[in-house]
DNA sequence: ATACCTACGTA
DNA sequence: CGTACGTAGGTATA
């Protein structure tokens, strides 16, 4: 039987982009941030087709490098008929590439040609070195690279989903010549795409007979006196466009190229790469096909034998242990306890079911019933300083908890380190991550199956996973990143942990006043507001409001979205300015109302048995390094207005406690950016100890500070915050309602003073846009990806997160850290007070009797000595009966 | 039921 | 055309 030949695919990759481009709805396409992905999506959904259908063993993508070629130079008009580039379309292109590289798929393009002739030499040469070669282009051109062995794929009309196989039989019979003809029809019919017209009268009708007949231009024009009629004397006047045609038309076989047929045989993926292109492009569905043919490819032994190695390694044999055997297990493979172990908690119904523990090359599974007395060497070495490696530690630690159980020496923590890694992307499970980071696939029951088909792996060799899993992450991390895991984040695991249990008290009595208040209250607005209008509505919903506003009340229109016209705060407020109506006043007062009401209700659910509210942080829930709290978010309890000071007085110091005790960062932000830019004025403004604002305003205006007025101080409030978030001056003149002239006027006075805060800005994203991420003061990263796009709203959007992300990330260390120490010193005085919850700069602590001084003491020096600045760190403390008594 | 959008609370 | 979050209700899809 003789040895199949191998198949050569090359692609054109604009046109079939382009073809896809406009197959699918370009609104259909876009992602969270904007960016179009509509012919990404289209042209790698047809190359996995192709992929699985013709299982090519090698393969190329061609590009073209601009409308400009060899071609236009020899006629400037070529394809000059063609309209701009739909914006949508451009920036794709560079996108898909990038994902392309990902595949490990090579792309070409060369100087002065076009992608066909690129295709076309290709073709020539791998039809000669004995390949099935296939071309895929939606150009009417390539049809003369047909032959015995080469085959052409062409999208027909209704996009590239399905392709036309085009081989010399099809050519003939679809137009009644062979393949090497289709140029010389072409020529004399001419093509309106490229802008290049044919003969008068001719069309394929007349050019296939006359082709027929001689067999190229060059033999017709020879005998052109022979045709008769209108038509040959147009094509003897004519002849020259002819000629033209044939010439432009005729691909270039013989293109230099880096690379020839047998350099382009299929690669492995790169995993890592793949999956971080298609979530930027919010590709889910294209990234399983991805990975599923690409294990079909595996399997078929197309995978180099390098990309096979690295999954050689198989999991250890589980034995199951307990007891004196475990004891001298564990301290054999934690050589002492030195060695970090893996550490994986069986749970069924929130019950402990038992223990997977591992090093990287055994594993052991512990069953665990509680209250049986053999357990003391696991118990032990849970609750040492042994070197543990988890997934998600606090929630396991939780876990343990209640059921009894104490662990300590969390020395890792996977969830963690991939975040870190990866701090824009949310959570990953460990088997998201196994897959991702070492390309395994741990079987995972399907949670909607009673009785699952999979079987779940044995937690043991979870356990086993983590040791290889967190070596392979420590591997890829930077080193300032894995002193930020070290030096904070696993440290303060157990600290959140803590906060979390402890939780704090609140009273359902206050917060019950409120709500029926606010209910009270809520339902009368209501009432006049359907009396102003004449009717009732459901103020709660904008398609309603959108109604009676501007359909109904004529109102002027409002900025729109996407569901139609904003009726938002700023939106009503405008309006009201515009076109003063009560109805406007009376839907304020009723979304104030509701809303505060609708967290009132959402914290008095959440009041647990022991009369207090239990937050859970996450740690990996910011991209800048913040923590974020959720089930309820004890991190946006209202402080602004009157009512929502109210929700704060009902977070009370518990039973047992003396008071609460609140301790904040003064204007961390802007301290951290003087301290980063180095700015003279602005370290000055703080070392002075002058209020910022009224400094600040002072230089701006040229008054004595006592002179600055408080509209002064407004606007310069408003811009030295706005600065750290990249405002521009439309956006500060929208935010104190003042011209945009006046706005640009007052960032120019601001930087005429503060020069350094400006360069600072400006080299924060430069260095950002050369290194593809950021980093704060204490070495945590985090990546950009889009500050080169050339799309420009990805590309401001990226700038200003990039700009934001070193101060706000250091602040977020710097708190971290005083946490960390607080909490220690805390443990090590042995005060029974107690840290119960973090928003951003501020901590909130409940003061057991007669400790006040002790932990004012520890808390002012905790925060105060969290970082050397070269501005003082400012601490406000206060303490109160409740949250909002405890404010200063 | 689920996914998206609008709106709005905090730092 | 200002960063970072979480939640809830309405609405349109399945």
């Amino acid at each position: 039987m003789p040895e199949e030949k191998p198949t050569l695919l090359l692609i054109d990759g604009h046109s079939l982009a382009f073809r896809a481009f406009y197959a699918l709805p370009v609104d259909s396409f876009v992602t969270r941030d904007g960016q179009h992905t509509n012919a990404i999506h289209g042209f790698i959904s047809m190359l996995l087709n192709l992929l699985q259908q013709q299982k090519p063993t090698h393969l190329a993508v061609a590009f073209d490098i601009s409308r400009y070629s060899f071609r236009t130079r020899e006629y400037a008009e070529y394809k000059g008929t063609r309209g701009e580039t739909p914006p949508e379309f451009v920036g794709q292109v560079p996108l898909l590439e990038e994902a392309l590289h990902a595949m490990n798929i090579r792309t070409l393009s060369k100087e002065d040609f076009e992608a066909d002739d690129i295709l076309a030499t290709l073709a020539t040469r791998g039809a000669a070195e004995g390949y099935r070669v296939l071309v895929v282009s939606g150009d009417r051109d390539t049809i003369q690279l047909v032959d015995d062995d080469v085959t052409l794929l062409y999208p027909n009309v209704r996009g590239v989903s399905e392709l036309k196989t085009y081989d010399t039989d099809a050519v003939i019979e679809r137009y009644g010549i062979r393949p090497e003809q289709y140029p010389e029809i072409a020529a004399l019919v001419g093509e309106t795409s490229d802008n290049l017209p044919g003969v008068d009268k001719v069309g394929e009708k007349t050019a296939v007979k006359w082709i027929q007949q001689y067999g190229t231009v060059e033999e017709l024009l020879a005998h052109a006196d022979a045709i008769t009629g209108v038509v040959g004397q147009n094509l003897r006047d004519q002849q020259d466009r002819v000629v033209r045609n044939r010439r432009l038309n005729r691909l270039v076989r013989d293109v230099e190229l880096p690379y020839g047929p047998a350099d382009l045989e299929r690669e492995a993926i790169d995993p890592t790469a793949v999956r971080a292109v298609f979530d930027r492009l919010q590709f889910r569905t294209l990234l399983d096909r991805v990975f599923k043919i690409e294990g079909a490819a595996a399997d078929a032994g197309l995978v180099d034998a390098e990309a096979g190695e690295s999954t050689a390694i198989s999991a250890p044999v589980v034995r199951t242990m307990i007891d004196e055997e475990l004891a001298k297990w564990l301290q054999t493979q934690s050589k002492d306890g030195t060695l970090p172990l893996g550490l994986r908690i069986a749970t069924v119904g929130g019950q402990v079911e038992g223990f997977g523990i591992a090093s990287l090359t055994e594993s052991a599974w512990v069953p665990w019933a509680p209250g049986r007395p053999d357990y003391t060497a696991l118990e032990q070495w849970l609750a040492s300083d042994a070197p543990k490696y988890l997934h998600d530690a606090k929630r396991q630690l939780k876990t343990l908890h209640s059921a009894g159980l104490e662990l300590a020496g969390v020395a890792g923590d996977t969830a963690l380190s991939a975040w870190l890694l990866r701090p824009g992307n949310k959570a990953d499970s460990l088997g998201g991550l196994v897959y991702y980071y070492l390309g395994e696939t741990l079987p995972e029951p399907d949670p909607s199956q009673l009785v699952p088909e999979t079987e779940a792996l044995n937690p043991a060799t979870e356990a086993w996973y983590l040791v290889r899993l967190q070596a392979e992450l420590d591997a890829r991390l930077d080193p300032g990143s894995l002193s930020v895991q070290h030096d904070i984040e696993v440290p303060l695991v157990p600290v959140l942990a803590r906060m979390e249990l402890q939780g704090i008290t609140v009273s359902a009595d206050v917060l019950g006043e409120l709500n029926s208040r606010l209910g009270t209250q809520a339902a009368e607005i209501a009432q006049r507001a359907y009396a102003e209008i004449g009717r009732e509505v459901n103020l709660g919903s904008p398609k309603q409001l959108q109604e009676v506003l501007f359909d109904q009340l004529g109102m002027p229109k409002t900025r729109s979205n996407k569901t139609g016209y904003s009726t938002d705060a700023q939106a009503l407020a405008d309006l009201q300015e515009q076109h003063p109506h009560p109805f406007l006043e009376l839907l304020l007062q009723h979304r104030d109302a509701t809303k505060i009401r609708q967290i009132v209700e959402t914290l008095q659910t959440a009041i647990g048995q022991d009369a207090r509210i239990h937050t859970t942080y996450e740690q990996t829930g910011s991209a800048t390094g913040r923590i974020s709290s959720n089930d309820p978010n004890l991190q946006n309890i209202p402080v602004k207005t009157e009512v929502g000071r109210e929700v704060r007085s009902a977070f009370l110091a518990g039973e047992g406690f003396e008071t609460l005790l609140t301790a904040d960062y003064s204007q961390i932000e802007m301290r951290i950016m003087a301290h980063l830019s180095e700015d003279e004025g602005l370290i000055e403004a703080f070392r002075s100890g002058e209020d910022l604002h009224r400094f600040v305003g002072a230089r701006i205006f040229g008054v004595a500070p006592a002179d600055v007025t408080p509209t002064m101080r407004t606007k310069v409030k408003a811009m030295s915050y706005g600065l750290a978030y990249g405002l521009s001056a439309f956006g500060l003149s929208k935010q104190l309602r003042i011209e945009v002239a006046e706005a640009r006027e007052l960032m120019a006075d601001y930087f005429a003073r503060f020069g350094a805060v400006r360069e600072y800005l400006r080299g924060v994203v430069e260095q950002a846009r050369v290194d593809g991420y950021t980093t704060t003061i204490f070495g945590r990263r985090r990546p950009f990806s889009d500050l080169g796009s050339t799309n420009r709203v990805l590309r401001e959007n990226a700038e200003r997160q990039a700009l934001n992300s070193p101060i706000q990330g250091s602040a977020a260390d710097i708190i971290k850290r005083a946490m960390l120490t607080i909490d220690a010193e805390i443990r090590a005085a042995g005060l029974a007070s107690r840290m119960l919850l973090q928003v951003h700069d501020e901590l909130v602590f409940e003061v057991a009797p007669g400790e006040r001084e002790a932990l004012t003491g520890i808390v002012t020096a905790g925060m105060a000595g969290a970082a050397e600045l070269s501005v003082p760190l400012d601490v406000q403390l206060g303490t109160g009966p409740n949250w909002d008594a405890a404010a200063h």
